[in-house]
DNA sequence: TTGGATGCGACTGAATCCGAAGTTGCGGGC
DNA sequence: GCCCGCAACTTCGGATTCAGTCGCATCCAA
């Protein structure tokens, strides 16, 4: 599958105006319970937010069909054999679109973000080791055309990293 | 409940050496399979990684036991009513382990990390409006002690958003 | 070799999932 | 006012899956 991609299938439900096919106070208490622990029984949070089991399950079905949310295992990469990460802010010549699509197409990117400020884009790359991580910046990211210039920001350490939109 | 930091819990396992409770070939394909999908069924991973529906089991309580991995469910926070979100750098003097700390602490920081760099520190925002930004920025994160200066880059558009880790 | 620990497959009852069908509530067209 | 369609919910029964537990093979150290 080539699936995967959360803001792009959400973008899609977007067009049109700011607030998308808004998401109401029911589906956000069955989000922040799969936000909990993501297999939880559909019975169990029907209880928990006061649906029956298969209602909690047909709303499930759409959040995911949506794109509004995905449920997956996330790992911290140290673990599992790539120790290499780090932040590039980009900045680019003319239309950002073209390089974004460029970068997401990247397996190593596992984040694309257009910002406003003194970058265009910030993509987070994950890399096995060293040669990898420099491969990528040097090769592939700034060969790329339209990019102007690049800045690294290689990480030390990962303090923190949640899930947990929308439990606040 | 508090949980949900994966890069403390796998801190935790990895004291020692570089290559922690290290995570076998077949671990690893089972994780790919539940990056697909979180909640799909053991047997179906069994038959995918060549191993009994108990086996599975037994390994995904392990990994979830070791904070290697969780199942959650994430969404793109847009959609989930904050429409406000930002990469901040920071500058510290001094110790930045304060400072990290204090950042983790605050629930509009997602994910905190320290880099090699022109910053010292990255934060990631989420936050519920315009007012919610500046006040987290400017009231919260700029006047912690330590911090030198900031610069934020607020997010447009999120292009892409994986988390297939071990995938390629 | 022996003992212990570990990981796996097989089995079973209980819980869960899933699809189909029926119910309710609401708004638009006639 | 009435009917129709739509969307979301509930109920229900059968198939599937989950969560223990058991025994067995393997591996490693004593």
């Amino acid at each position: 599958m080539h699936g995967g991609c959360v803001a792009s299938r959400s973008a899609d439900s977007r067009t049109g105006n700011g607030s998308p096919s808004a998401v109401d106070a029911v589906s956000l208490a069955i989000i922040e319970q799969l936000q909990e622990d993501g297999r939880r029984p559909y019975a169990a949070i029907g209880k928990a937010v006061g649906l029956s089991e298969a209602a909690v399950r047909q709303r499930v079905q759409k959040l995911l069909d949506q794109g509004v949310m995905q449920i997956v295992a996330v790992t911290d990469p140290l673990t599992v054999g790539f120790r290499r990460q780090a932040m590039v802010g980009i900045n680019v010549e003319g239309d950002l679109d073209p390089v974004a699509e460029a970068l997401s197409a990247m397996a190593e990117c596992e984040y694309v973000v257009m910002t406003a400020g003194s970058f265009d884009l910030m993509v987070e790359i994950v890399c096995e080791d060293d040669d990898h991580l420099l491969e990528t910046i040097n090769k592939r990211i700034r060969t790329l055309p339209g990019v102007r210039s690049t800045e690294s920001f290689v990480y030390l350490k990962l303090k923190k990293q949640t899930y947990m939109w929308g439990t606040r």
